[in-house]
DNA sequence: TTGAAAGCGCTAACAG
DNA sequence: CTGTTAGCGCTTTCAA
């Protein structure tokens, strides 16, 4: 048995094509009888539309192509996951392309998704992006983008990041709120922009509530790094900050490395997208940075700029903090 | 501008449409002259060839769908990665969808790769599938699909998944060498088939064996159950089994509390997909069940159907233990 | 070696 | 209210 098309339909009801089309899409025109019928043979026999033949009319799929430097990640899980659950809710599907980090293989994907006519793009670009004006003016007319986490510095575009300020400002007030005096701050590579926002936001705040506590501040790339630079630093400290997940498995490897009681000894505070805060005892206390949240405002605004309703916009979201035993 | 397709290059360089295509594919029947002159136009007007006229034609897609559970899973995660990464690499995209655990919404799923023409689908089925006879005759013909992790008991059809067997078998062997005399074995939720596997392999290592340690058997159908269980079961444990990540998780917060020794107090071995015994210090051995392999498996399997030159197959992919420091 | 023509399944302007 | 018609961009027979 063949495939159930509109020309099927509209045979065996001795309609024409265009009827039967305007019938299922309830277009005023159509008796409601007609209509009836219609619909009622295209359920009984199982009629999918071939959503080639519409994409191919319509010059546009009810798709949205989404590119990440990797998968591997538990923000951009979070995130894809997230996004998963709208589009299907509003009748899209996601294509999923990770670039490795390699800007060559993000602009394939970038072409990738232009030939398969995708409605729109997310992107969160690599490290070594620098020049995404190209990106705009892809497809005629140009294809909407979104882009989250990881956006580029200059251009006019809709742009959704995590608040970075907001984060950092809030783990500071949490430490000075415990009174800490010795604390450790283990932060990121000191080249990337997201660790020059935290550590700023992080030290104004120390000033700005006129804190005396002491102030360690160290840089780690890796796991590795911020496990050696938390067993120099650890001594002597009653609290320590974690810029981001990647840190704080490092910190949390040196503390039980050394014994040390959390949160008697050393409290622990970290950034984080939630889920590695769970895995120690106490649980860790966070300021929460989760892919869910960014998901769902970056659907709403893709859905407007496809829409044709949207101007371009940088939007930031705000963390919470979630308290643990760690502090 | 707008976009450029085979006419306007016929007409461009004064020939038919079909000549142009056959030029494009390297049609025999062309001179090489004239392909010649095809190919440098469409080379400078960056000629892209429309997907969805060429689906709408061929009836199918360069499209595969992918099913799971859900996205956020450390599995799911390096399976969907590698996945990406071979399909990129044969030209292949992926749409990702995610059942929620719900059959309900899985079948939806099928039925949105059905209507996306997708050529294959791989598929982790939900606890509550119990029968994928009506997933094999999706389509006409029906689409391939390939079964992964989660497979279904007793339909003939291509399963790829751990083999648990072998896995705990592993684990058993290394607890025996150990000569561990106390040990505490957690396993998942007694009604899943993964645990009963290996339990029952694990149980019967030991036999084989003709070990004389003493096993104390629990099951944890969480991470907090593990913790629970771990307070208890742990006292004068020389080690400890987990049968997986979620336990292993639950069974570390126990040590930590406790202030357990690693190895020293008591030796740590647990099946995992890698990425969390590296989050503890000393890391943690482990037997590895990790999607990386079972996603090029899983496509090369997909690949053959699609060129209609696979049999029906069972495959298990065999682990190996990775050592860390925690035995 | 090339071209003409039909048609994949659907939509939408236009006509009745 | 319904039908006719043209065509989206491509592949593929068939004919020249």
């Amino acid at each position: 048995m063949s495939e159930v098309t509109l020309k099927k339909l509209a045979d065996m009801l001795n309609l024409s094509v265009s009827t039967v089309s305007r019938a299922l899409k309830d277009h005023p025109d159509i008796s409601a009888e007609t209509r009836l019928k219609v619909k009622e043979l295209a359920l009984i026999l199982d009629y999918e539309p071939n959503t080639y033949a519409i994409n191919l009319r319509t010059n546009h799929s009810k798709e949205f192509g989404v590119i990440v430097p990797a998968i591997v990640s538990d923000f951009y899980q979070s995130f894809i996951s997230s996004l998963e659950e709208e589009a299907r809710l509003n009748g899209y599907s996601l294509i999923i392309l990770q670039s490795g980090d390699d800007p060559l293989i993000e602009l394939q994907n970038l072409k990738r998704c232009k030939q398969n006519r995708v409605s729109g793009i997310f992107i969160s670009v690599t490290a070594k992006t620098n020049d995404v004006s190209s990106y705009l003016k892809l497809g005629e007319p140009p294809i909407p983008i979104v882009f989250f986490d990881k956006v580029p510095a200059y251009e006019a575009c809709n742009k959704i990041c995590v608040d970075d300020i907001h984060a950092a400002t809030l783990a500071a007030e949490a430490l000075i709120l415990k009174k800490k005096k010795n604390i450790l701050a283990v932060f990121g590579n000191d080249q990337l922009s997201i660790t020059q926002k935290r550590l700023k936001a992080f030290d104004e705040t120390f000033i700005k509530y006129n804190s005396e506590a002491a102030i360690a501040i160290y840089h780690a790339s890796s796991t590795n790094e911020a496990f050696d630079v938390a067993m120099k630093g650890l001594d002597g400290a009653d609290a320590v900050f974690c810029m981001s997940d990647e840190i704080l498995i490092g910190v949390m490897k040196a503390i039980q490395t050394l014994g040390l009681k959390i949160p008697n000894q050393v409290g622990v505070i970290a950034i984080s997208g939630g889920l590695i805060p769970t895995f120690y005892y106490p649980q860790i206390t966070y300021i929460e940075t989760s892919g869910f949240k960014l998901a769902k405002m970056a659907f709403s605004k893709m859905l407007a700029c496809v829409a044709g309703s949207a101007y371009i916009q940088e939007l930031k979201i705000e963390s919470v903090m979630v308290e643990g035993g760690s502090l």
